[in-house]
DNA sequence: CACCAGGAGCGGA
DNA sequence: TCCGCTCCTGGTG
């Protein structure tokens, strides 16, 4: 498991790298193991991809914060760098496969070698580059694990039931045991306040990971608002971002109205590194997916829709509920945990 | 056994 | 009224 690091809204997130100790096989691991989180992370690695899903969110939180303080990042950047620089001519054996080239500009390196000062100055704006995808990046997962949960993105404004959803969600997505009863009773407000001694006590087998995770949470949240008001400041509005315009339709916690199942199959269906493992495209174009895991889908739906009882039975009922609403339909070949939209995207 | 199909009753918005 | 949850019967591989 990622050591949890702590970050703390108001000092380390947008703080340049903190450590100059040398890559530990920790972290090393780390990055081989979490490669998912954006395309800049897919450059460091050429090994096999683990299964996304297996990662979960919190765990992806953490890592990607983590590379963000370390030498790591830097590292990082080198490779970025050199990978690109190399790309008009051959590549060693070594280098990244095609899918994995880097998404960062290149600073425009040319074959010379740089000197040093020019060398610490390309990482430096490179690492700029990759701190504002990353966190763009942590944004737009916490950004749909509220909108799965129907939830707020800022803890303090949680309420009780919020709490208990996050810890639960939480709990799921990173294999953690249960300890919703010790936190019985709070809500945001509370949670926020409890210092990690008080999640060591209240729960001595993951509060220290419970904590990490809210942290990140709260910093996020805190980005947010900063970046709102930023916004707002310069350009007298909220700018909207084209990712979620792609799934606008498909979200309505936005909009106040209760979310239908086929927008939230589709918003499970448009973060394939998030639930790929449980439910995926067969052919997108044609809107056919399979739903991989049923029992996990079925639990999510349930706690999207605050249905405990929630299973696989009930839920592909409402299904097939879609086939007169002409909504979702069987494939012509049907076949087992297999559905169709009517209308694809 | 897990999945599939569909009828029916119910409650919430 | 619509939507989804729930319970149900019966069928298939």
């Amino acid at each position: 498991m990622a050591s949890p690091v702590r970050v703390h809204p108001d000092s380390a997130l947008l703080q340049p790298p903190r450590s100059s100790s040398a890559f530990s096989e920790d972290s090393l691991a780390l990055l081989k193991r979490e490669e998912g989180v954006l395309e800049a992370m897919e450059l460091a690695d050429s090994k096999p991809r683990p299964d996304a899903s297996e990662r979960g969110l919190p765990g992806l939180y953490l890592s990607c914060f983590d590379m963000l303080f370390t030498e790591d990042a830097a590292w990082l950047v080198r490779v970025a760098d050199s990978s690109t620089s190399v790309a008009a001519g051959p590549r060693p054996e070594s280098c990244l496969e095609p899918e994995q080239c880097p998404v960062i500009d290149s600073p425009g390196l040319g074959a010379a070698p740089l000197s040093p000062s020019l060398d610490d100055q390309v990482e430096e704006r490179s690492l700029e580059q990759v701190q504002s995808l990353v966190v763009g990046e942590v944004l737009k997962d916490i950004e749909t694990a509220c909108k799965l949960l129907n939830i707020t993105p800022d803890p303090v404004e949680w309420s009780c039931g919020n709490v208990q959803k996050w810890l639960l969600w939480t709990e799921h997505l990173y294999r953690l045991p249960q300890v919703g009863k010790a936190f019985q009773d709070l809500d945001g407000k509370d949670l926020c306040t409890l210092t990690e001694d008080d999640f060591r006590h209240r729960s001595p087998q993951c509060g220290d990971t419970l904590f990490a995770h809210l942290d990140i949470w709260k910093s996020a949240a805190w980005m947010k608002e900063r970046c709102s008001v930023e916004e707002s400041r310069v350009t007298g509005k909220i700018q909207s971002n084209p990712d979620n315009e792609l799934w606008s339709e498909a979200d309505s916690s936005c909009s106040g109205q209760p979310i239908h199942l086929w927008q939230f199959l589709r918003e499970l269906l448009l973060k394939p590194h998030s639930y790929g493992r449980c439910i995926r495209w067969l052919n997108k174009e044609k809107g056919i997916f399979k739903i991989e895991d049923s029992a996990h889908v079925a639990r999510l739906w349930g706690l999207r829709k605050n249905r405990p009882a929630m299973n696989y039975d009930k839920l592909s009922r409402s299904i097939r509920q879609y086939y007169k609403k002409g909504i979702i339909r069987k494939p012509d070949v049907s076949q087992r945990l297999v559905y169709q939209f009517v209308h694809p995207v």
